[in-house]
DNA sequence: GTCTATAAGAGGATAGAC
DNA sequence: GTCTATCCTCTTATAGAC
């Protein structure tokens, strides 16, 4: 067990294997390319993981860890406004569809689709990282207080919410163009505005 | 060429690979199953298609030739209302949905992930699938007419409820339960009545 | 914990007879 | 157009030395 540095090659290995099968996919990234670009040796890979599919599932778990950190933190930081930090969240995976030239989108939604149907596993891990984002979210609605309609169910709109951003980052996805995601918030917003004149 | 039949050795294939490609994916289904499962040699398939990437541009095409008949002329037959078959059509995913466990949903919508980024041409037919079940859905919204708000547009709307089938079947599908999709169409309902209630 | 070497199989694709 | 046989590559995974 080493102590000094716990950035490990375990670590590494699941970094690497993470940016990859962001890019090319569960079934489209190969062990070899994980080894290659970690600058590891199959060995040590087997040595950590079992499988492939148990990679897997630790690359879903670093995904929870990374879920405040990098996208609800910066959102919070950011504004106060809980109705706004909704659509700054939104703007966030629109910055990334940007600046991947809409090659990536939500990691999640990508595998979500690739291995839900062959790995039961590692899916529960995908609604675990569903579940969670919905969590925070509604968390913000719940902030909202009286500026919703009391009879709004706050979880049925978070769900909402996650469902419009996933169908969207699929869109721009397919038309390798941004608009079908900026169309699809300016619906959402819509929407949320008419929620909150219907609440006054 | 063969005269008589016209549901050739070709037809089996294509329709065999759709068939396979839905329950396991692209990268999931092999050469052999497809062979198996449809009766046919190696040869045949080479001799009609130059690959498996050309085999998966045929199954998007023959999507495109189905959208009619087993989507939208059931809807506009069940129905004459608009706005009625908007939600009749989401409804049809619903049963969908629910007939296969949860394990499909939308056949475009899975190979969007999986293929945009690395099949530029199956990715154009999957970009081709969407627009001409948009086109369709924008048509119907053009139909209500008065019942929407004038100045909403119609094109943009319609994406919007592609967005909403497309998340909300993905997370159907990463739960292995129903009730994200129906939590979602309840909202997207309950937008359509307040723009409805808001253009009287 | 990490190395090299390699097993064992599945993958897509082709050649040439019929 | 269809058949059999097979090539070749890439894949995941393991064995055993260090």
């Amino acid at each position: 067990m080493k102590v000094a540095n716990e950035q490990t090659t375990r670590d590494r290995i699941i970094e690497t294997a993470r940016q990859l099968f962001l890019t090319r996919g569960f079934a489209g990234t190969g062990i070899a390319a994980i080894l290659k670009e970690a600058g590891v040796r199959s060995g040590s890979l087997y040595y950590f993981f079992k499988s492939k599919d148990e990679l897997l599932v630790a690359v879903l778990d670093q995904y929870k860890g990374l879920l405040r950190p990098i996208l609800i933190d910066p959102v919070e930081a950011a504004t106060n406004d809980p109705i706004g930090r909704v659509f700054a969240l939104l703007e966030s995976y629109r910055g990334f569809l940007l600046e991947t030239g809409c090659r990536m989108g939500c990691p999640i939604g990508n595998l979500a689709l690739e291995i839900s149907d062959t790995h039961d596993e590692a899916r529960d891990r995908v609604r675990e990282n569903f579940d969670a984002w919905c969590a925070c979210v509604e968390g913000w609605l719940v902030d909202a207080g009286d500026r919703l309609p009391n009879d709004l169910d706050r979880a049925e709109l978070a769900r909402f919410v996650l469902t419009v951003m996933e169908g969207a980052q699929m869109q721009a996805k397919a038309n390798k163009k941004i608009k079908a995601y900026e169309a699809s918030i300016t619906q959402l917003r819509h929407y949320f505005e008419m929620l909150e004149s219907r609440a006054k």
